[in-house]
DNA sequence: TAGATTGTTAATCGATTAACAATC
DNA sequence: TAGATTGTTAATCGATTAACAATC
């Protein structure tokens, strides 16, 4: 069993390899070289040639691997079989924005529900899609075995709507609100703000003059 | 000069532990101690303590670290001695939930200009924002300095824009469209988008039943 | 064949962890 | 004093890098 079991680092760097390879293969591309993925994942060549002889993945000398061998075998390691459906809690700016987010639909996230709490919008639709009483949230989970959710609704009834989620046996949540919340432990919470990337960009602005 | 340069993975804990800090200020708090810092960051608690000593900060054993202290000295390695001017391009949907985002000000980040190329919305006010012509961008941001924007306009136009903003001497670009972005090496991009993170949470979620 | 990139080794560096004496 | 946490050591692990023979 041993040889399922991937380090945090190796899954992270995977990530990241499958979010290129992806888009490259939008741009129409058959084949990558170790060098390619390197210089767009700032992860050194050599590295992501040992991290794919570890997978068991083999290129061809000369040339580079294969884009759909090396996004197969990636989806599989992750359990990325089937399209992963989601919600969508807050149908206000950040959710609409979020509902044209086309990259959700080309890495096989498909945004099933949306949901709010506003009368006023309830039973609307935005980008086709019904938004739906919040309080019909949790039978719906029940139903459909969904078990990652976004979060978009406004700040202060963040920790509300996550305690929510955790209720009707939500496993993910990515945050959009800018407010820290709170889950116990088996919930996976991964807020989306800008603020650490600022906070680290600043170091090589200011004592550099470039960015990095 | 060899005191002042900090290494990338030291610039990424420091960013990560300067944002647990102000969270944990704003709450009341005085102090902290390694092992909170490490809760919440998952980062090992021996290796925040070294990181400490490493800067020079000391803490009271028994007690743990005065956050106040440790607040001012990241700002300073980070090179965030005064209010942070951003602008943000784009006042659509996406646009306006990030003027709400009060974090950004929280964290010494304030966006000073707004910009959009829609001749509906120019001129009127967004979160007590006026919205100013794309076309007047190159020539503000040469007058102010400014050298970080988010943006946050449509798919279609980001690359455009990104040209532009290149154009006009900005350095950091926080990407909230969900397209890839291209810049010359000394433009800084973070790309702001839930991909990563949903393919990374997949894997746990496949083979643990739980997210991480 | 010539050019390019893989597959692999070996050396180094930084991150991670456990443990515990020092001391607030 | 008793309890808690720092400051520090030492051992280990994974990441990083350079280099190059193998081979497509």
């Amino acid at each position: 069993m041993k040889n399922f079991v991937f380090s945090e680092g190796v899954i992270q760097r995977i990530s990241q390899y499958l979010r290129f390879l992806v888009e490259l293969k939008d741009l129409g591309k058959r084949t990558v070289t170790s060098s390619d993925i390197s210089e767009n994942t700032r992860i050194n060549s050599a590295e992501v040639r040992r991290d794919l002889i570890n997978l068991g993945i083999k290129g061809k000398r000369g040339v580079g691997f294969n884009i759909d061998g090396l996004i197969n075998n990636f989806n599989q390691i992750l359990g990325h079989d089937a399209n992963v459906k989601l919600i969508l809690v807050g149908a206000g700016n950040l959710g609409k924005a979020i509902l044209n987010y086309q990259i959700l639909k080309k890495f096989g996230f498909d945004i099933e529900y949306v949901f709010d709490n506003n009368e006023k919008i309830i039973g609307k639709k935005i980008s086709e899609k019904e938004v739906m009483d919040i309080n019909s949230l949790q039978d719906i989970i029940n139903e459909s075995n969904i078990r990652v959710a976004i979060l978009a609704v406004s700040q202060n009834s963040a920790q509300n709507v996550t305690d929510l989620l955790v209720k009707s046996g939500i496993k993910v949540i990515i945050n959009y609100t800018s407010v820290p919340i709170e889950a116990p432990p088996h919930v996976n919470i991964q807020t989306n703000d800008p603020i650490e990337k600022l906070l680290h960009t600043l170091y090589y602005l200011s004592n550099t003059g470039q960015a990095f």
